[in-house]
DNA sequence: AAAGGTATTATGTATGATTTAATACTTCAA
DNA sequence: TTGAAGTATTAAATCATACATAATACCTTT
C-alpha cells in the first residue's frame, strides 16, 4: 500500500472512486448549510466546479442520493432536497433468490423478533375497532388450528394489520420487505424438518390476549405462536 | 437518435428516465442468462449497444447496482456479479439530520421492539463466557443507578454485545445503524421531558436474568429498563 | 389583463477523447 | 527454464462538449 502516491484529499476512509469522494462530499456539503427538505440545491455545474470534479461524476454521484430517495430533481427546478425513504431501496434488492441462506435465517429470526417485541406499542395504540378488525379477519380463519397449512394470504392479512395498528411506519414497511423472504425460507430446505406440531397460541388466541390481556402476555402468546417456527430453527 | 424506443416504455405514466429503464432491463439481462456471482457481464459499450442507449445512460444505471451491492468492477477485469450487501446502503442513508421526525420516532421505537423481541435468541445461543464479558462490561458502570447520565459508550458496549450474542448478523448490523438515530432522538427535542425517574432495571440486573431467568424473564426485564424511554413517548 | 408564443434554463442524453490501473504479453538475462 | 523487468493492451474512470427535452419565465399581441 503505498499511501504516498495517494492524493492527499482522499486520504482518509480508502475511498476509491472519486464518485465515492463526491458522493459523501455532497452530504457534508448540504449539512453544512443546514438544508432542510425542500431546500434547492446548486445546478449540477456549479456543484462540479465547488468540488473540483466533472459534471459526469456530480451526476453519477446524485444519482445514487436520487435512488436513496435522498434528493428529487426536476427538469427545469433543479435538485432539491427530500426526505429519503429508508427501505424503498432494500425492497428492490430484497430479491430472496440472491441472497444468501444466513441473510435468510437472520430475516426468519428478525421478523419474530419483531412480533413478539411490538407488544407495548400495540397496547398503547390499539382502539377496540382494531380489535374488531382483526376478529373480522380470523372468523375466516378454519377454525381446527390443526394443520393449518399456512396460507401466505391470511398470514399477510393477519399480521399486517398488527403492524399497522403499532402505527409504526417504518416496522410496517419491513415487514411488506420481510415477508416474502420469510415466506422462501419456510418453503426452502434451510431449516430442520417440521418436529413435531404441537399446540400453539392461533391468530384467535393472540386477538383475545389483545382484547382482554397485557403487553407481557401478548408476548408470551406471540412467541407460543411462533413455537413451531422456533422449533425448526433451534 | 431512435424515437421508437423511446416511445417504447411509456406505461402508466411513470417518471421513466431512461436510467430508470436500463437499471431494471439490466438486472432483466442477468436474469435471462442466468448470470451467477462471480460472473463478468459484457462491457459497458457493450451494455450500450445492446439495450440501445449511450454509455452514460448504462454508466449510472450500473452506478446504481454498484453501490446497493449487486454488481463490483475493477479496472481492467470488468463488472462482475456480486453478493448484494442489503444493509450497507442503508446506513449511508440513515444521515439523522435529514430524517424527518416521524421516521425517527419510529427508529427510536424499532430498537427498543428488537431488544425486548430477542429475549428467545439470546437464551439459545448465550454462553457462559458471554455472561461473563457482560459482567466485566457493567462492572466499570458507576454502582448508584441513581441520574445515571446517559453514557453512549457504556450503552453502545453493553447493547451491542447483546446483539453480538444473538448470532444474528443482519440484526446487530441493524444496530450499528440505528443507534446514531436513537442517540439523536434523545438529545433533540422530540420527544416529551423526562417525566420522572422511576426505579428500573440496570444494565447489571439484564445480566443477572440472562444468567438465571428465562426469555420471559428477560423480556420483561427489558422492557423495564427502557421504562424511561417509554415514558418519554407514550 | 389574459392568452399565447418565445426565450431561457437546468437536467437528460449522447459522443468522443483522455487518463488510469489491472492484466496479458514480450523480452532479455541468469 | 526460469523469472524479472519492461511494454502493450484492455476496460473502466474521468473529462469535455454538444445537443435534446421539458419546465419556467418573459414578452408580445389582442
Amino acid at each position: 500500500m503505498d499511501y504516498a502516491t495517494m492524493n492527499d484529499d482522499l486520504r482518509l476512509g480508502e475511498q476509491t472512486s472519486l464518485v465515492d469522494k463526491a458522493e459523501t462530499d455532497l452530504l457534508d456539503f448540504f449539512q453544512d448549510r443546514q438544508y432542510k427538505i425542500g431546500d434547492v440545491i446548486p445546478k449540477e455545474v456549479e456543484l462540479a466546479t465547488q468540488l473540483g470534479v466533472s459534471r459526469t461524476v456530480v451526476r453519477e454521484a446524485l444519482q445514487r442520493l436520487r435512488m436513496r430517495g435522498m434528493v428529487d430533481t426536476k427538469k427545469k427546478r433543479g435538485t432539491v432536497i427530500t426526505n429519503p425513504d429508508l427501505l424503498s431501496l432494500l425492497e428492490k434488492t430484497m430479491y430472496p433468490g440472491i441472497l444468501d441462506d444466513e441473510t435468510l435465517r437472520d430475516i426468519f429470526e428478525l421478523r419474530m423478533v419483531l412480533e413478539i417485541g411490538m407488544g407495548d406499542l400495540l397496547f398503547e395504540r390499539i382502539t377496540q375497532r382494531d380489535i374488531d378488525e382483526l376478529y373480522a379477519i380470523v372468523a375466516n380463519e378454519p377454525t381446527n388450528t390443526e394443520e393449518t397449512l399456512f396460507n401466505a394470504e391470511q398470514e399477510i392479512l393477519f399480521h399486517g394489520k398488527l403492524y399497522e395498528i403499532t402505527g409504526n411506519r417504518t416496522l410496517k414497511r419491513f415487514q411488506r420487505m420481510l415477508l416474502p423472504a420469510f415466506e422462501y425460507v419456510q418453503q426452502s430446505g434451510l431449516l430442520k424438518k417440521q418436529v413435531q406440531r404441537k399446540k400453539f397460541v392461533s391468530h384467535r388466541g393472540l386477538v383475545d390476549v389483545l382484547q382482554h390481556g397485557t403487553p407481557e402476555t401478548f408476548r408470551n402468546a406471540m412467541r407460543n405462536h411462533f413455537e413451531n417456527h422456533f422449533q425448526r430453527l433451534f
